[in-house]
DNA sequence: CTGAGCTCCTGGGAGC
DNA sequence: TGCTCCCAGGAGCTCA
């Protein structure tokens, strides 16, 4: 579900309420999301914030005692608790901080991640971390950069993008949509892009981004940011999910196919 | 090394 | 109403 933009919202939600406070102490519900529940977070106590980051789809909450990194999967959700709401079904772990207030996260599939690394091991060196490829708004990331990328693998550009090795963030959803508006088509391979194309798709996947944060995330099915509200860039998708439809630029009808196990939408006519 | 396919898990929706 | 099957936005792992 939650893609590089769900994600930044989520962070800056929480990083509201986190930096410079206390988490007093955990609950922990659940055992087992994809990876195993530390059992330091059974006793950890008291930890201040002191910045609350994001990589590539992963939140990393720093603090005085080590880091905790977090990834919502497939359906993760961090909300904000100020009252005593009730427990729901799939409350996996709660952030107690000092002002009562509590942090839940909440995973229905149990995709999401929920770790921690105390003070010495460098999260960013973890194997979740350290293979990522470029940021998408890094300036160190030109058309020329990953033209030179792109050139190296042979798999279509779209599983090449989804793979988080040339750049990070860019899901599913946010793929069709670029390729779409940088007139690529998703079965292009990845070493035949040139360079002109390249232009175009970095400045798209900036653009989707930036706008789907601009608009907190996308909704289709269930995310939602840390104080509930539904992200409004549905509203926005030209190809995502519009299988038979109208392409919105040529009026061609736009193809579903399948790509790495996801569905994939696109417009035979206009894009290459 | 590379790429394709599998896998973890739950739940919604379609079809019968 | 209830059963079965298919599908879903991530991403690491295994195998050929």
């Amino acid at each position: 579900m939650p893609e590089l933009p769900e994600v930044e919202v989520t962070k800056l939600g929480i990083a509201e309420v986190l930096v410079n406070s206390v988490i007093k102490s955990f609950v922990i519900r659940t055992n087992n999301l994809r990876e195993p529940i530390s059992n330091d977070f059974y006793t950890l106590k008291d930890l201040l914030v002191s910045t609350v980051e994001r990589r590539a789809k992963y939140i990393i909450i720093r603090t005085n005692k080590g880091a905790i990194l977090i990834h919502l999967g497939m359906s993760g959700h961090l909300s904000i608790i100020r009252d005593n709401t009730s427990i729901n079904k799939h409350d996996h772990i709660d952030m107690i901080l000092n002002s009562n207030v509590i942090i839940r996260f909440n995973d229905q599939r149990r995709f999401g991640l929920f770790l921690w690394y105390p003070l010495g091991e460098n999260v960013y060196n973890s194997k979740w971390l350290i293979n990522l490829g470029y940021e998408p708004f890094d300036e160190l990331l030109t058309p020329l950069v990953m033209y030179q990328l792109f050139l190296k693998h042979k798999k279509c550009i779209k599983s090449v993008l989804l793979e988080n090795k040339v750049v990070v963030g860019v899901g599913n959803i946010y793929a069709s949509e670029v390729l779409f508006l940088s007139k690529i088509s998703p079965l292009l391979d990845s070493n035949k892009i040139t360079l002109q194309q390249c232009d175009t798709l970095l400045s798209n996947i900036r653009k989707v981004l930036r706008c789907a944060i601009n608009n907190g995330g996308t909704t289709i099915r269930d995310f939602s940011d840390t104080n509930g509200n539904h992200g409004h860039y549905v509203d926005q998708l030209l190809v995502y999910g519009k299988n038979q439809q109208q392409c919105p630029r040529c009026a061609c009808i736009l193809q579903k196919t399948v790509i790495c196990g996801r569905a994939t939408y696109f417009c035979l006519n206009c894009q290459k």
